[in-house]
RNA sequence: GGAGGGAUGGCAGAGCGGCCGAAUGCGAGGCUCUUGAAAAGCCUUGGGAUGCAAGUCCCCGUGGGUUCGAAUCCCACUCCCUCCGCCA
């Protein structure tokens, strides 16, 4: 959540902010609900007082044995509790209005990023292309350079060569949940390891649950607002996670680290889940938009000076990942309007994929500032001795192998209707370079 | 799933219902002594709300209750440990 500080001391600053969102939240409601607040705790804190102390006063006079004065003190004492009370009701009441109305306000945008209110105003910053040389080109595609055999959605070419099966993903689970088979089913594998294997460097490796509690949900800024885009289990009131950023952003919840220890670096490679309610449509086809898929996600905590450079390491590893595997990417800059709720400034990283000519959203790099650190109370120590702050989150998938495998077979794809597989992929594909065709 | 035990400050560990936000030890930081180090001694050392500040208030797993007054008593929940059952 944003700091209410900052909503007391500058309230236009915010309401500047979350406009350039396009974000319709009633900001003057939680300065009336706040003030409220203040204004009640304040009264009851002063009764509490007054109790305390007469309570201490009984104390005395008991131990003096003089019971008129005992009495007389505790029911003083007793009819200020039947104030106390009424006011912490209204305060509880108060307060839990107060927080649910923060954490319904998204972050605010840093300056940087670009005004707009679509992904039409999404600024793209870079683009790639593998050859001619080890380095590749730093420039848009050349549609000229794919042949018609390449310009065949993957769906139909899973089909045809046996690696991918909708229809029986269907009948286990519904739409949006795809089967892939022998080869394809590997290739995902191997995007998967490959993906973690790259970080192991410098990131360390988790495996966290993937049904989580509603706290931890709540700390990343997918619940309240979002409930409907999630999975839950009623019986146990537990949430499938739709990315590992959720737990691994929960993973210190509370705690408060040495600034010495930071930046934590995180990756896992989990399950991810999404309802995608109200999606049905043509963007939906084969494997671009599903219910359940897997993701390698990166997750940093830093400091707030560290931030900016985890961000570009961030999506410097992911395009690492992207070129190693040949396809055609542009670095895409979302505008204030196009940001996730917990967000102030993603970059996307966008694949081509030549058999449906579409640019596919394959990873999504966030700086969250300390949103997500306020709501799971995560801080850390400075080490020039001041009080505990809050650190700043950073995620971005590595690699999310679903759309990645779509470009891959599409990009692939030879005249003979064989699939070429990239050299990276060979240790982890027993060697194999290719996906025979039928 | 059944039966027991437990949850207190960075850690360990006390805590008759009444100055307990909390003894003590360890750890950490500072200082003294020392050529330096060790040892020793002294001091400091949780988080939060509100307020310009002084201060006031809250936090002893969480939420309720009893009481003039709760870390201490009662209830519920959560988590951890031990044993049994089940199981990959």
């Amino acid at each position: 959540m944003i700091d209410i500080q900052l909503v007391r001391r500058d309230p236009e600053r915010v309401r500047a902010a979350l406009a350039r969102r396009g974000d319709d939240f009633d900001l003057d409601r939680l300065i009336a609900s706040d003030a409220r607040w203040r204004a009640q705790t304040g009264r009851r804190d002063e009764v509490r007082g007054r109790i305390k102390s007469l309570s201490r006063d009984v104390g005395e006079a008991r131990r003096a044995e003089d019971a008129g004065r005992t009495e007389e003190l505790a029911g003083q004492s007793r009819s200020l509790g039947q104030e106390e009370k009424s006011l912490d009701a209204e305060v509880a009441a108060l307060e839990a209005e107060r927080r649910e109305l923060l954490l319904l306000i998204p972050n605010l945008p840093d300056p940087e990023v670009p005004d707009g209110r679509s992904p039409a105003d999404n600024g793209v910053r870079r683009w790639w292309s593998p050859g001619p040389g080890s380095e590749g080109r730093s420039e848009p595609p050349d549609p000229s350079e794919y042949g018609p055999h390449q310009r065949v959605p993957h769906w139909e070419i899973g089909a045809q060569l046996g690696v991918l099966d909708m229809e029986r993903g269907s009948k286990l689970s519904g739409s949006m949940f795809p089967v892939y088979r022998g080869l394809g089913a590997k290739l995902l594998r191997a995007m998967n390891a490959m993906a973690l294997d790259r970080h192991a460097d410098a990131f360390e490796e988790i495996r966290p649950p993937t049904l989580v509690r509603t706290d931890t949900m709540v700390s990343t800024g997918h619940l309240p607002k979002f409930a409907d885009d999630a999975y839950h289990i009623e019986r146990d009131d537990l949430w499938a996670i739709p990315t590992s950023e959720v737990p691994l952003a929960s993973l210190r919840r509370g705690e408060i680290l040495a600034e010495g220890d930071l930046p934590v670096r995180l990756t896992a490679g989990t399950s991810c889940f999404r309802r995608e309610a109200g999606s049905a449509g043509r963007e939906t086809r084969g494997v671009l938009r599903v219910h359940e898929f897997d993701k390698v996600e990166l997750f940093a905590y830093t400091t707030p000076r560290q931030a900016q450079e985890m961000f570009g390491e961030i999506v410097g590893r992911a395009e690492g990942l992207l070129r190693e595997l040949g396809l055609a990417y542009r670095v895409v800059d979302l505008c204030a309007g196009d940001l996730g709720q917990a967000s102030a400034r993603t970059y996307d990283l966008e694949v081509y994929a030549p058999g449906s000519d579409q640019w596919l959203e394959v990873s999504s790099v966030s700086w969250c500032g300390d949103y997500q650190a306020r709501r799971a109370s995560i801080r850390y120590r400075p080490a020039d001795g001041s009080g505990p702050a809050y650190v700043h989150t950073l995620n971005g998938s590595a690699l999310a192998p679903g759309r990645p495998w779509a470009a891959l077979v599409e990009t692939g794809r030879q005249e003979d209707g064989s699939v070429r597989l990239p050299e990276c992929l060979r240790p982890y594909l027993g060697g194999a370079a290719e996906i025979p065709a039928p």
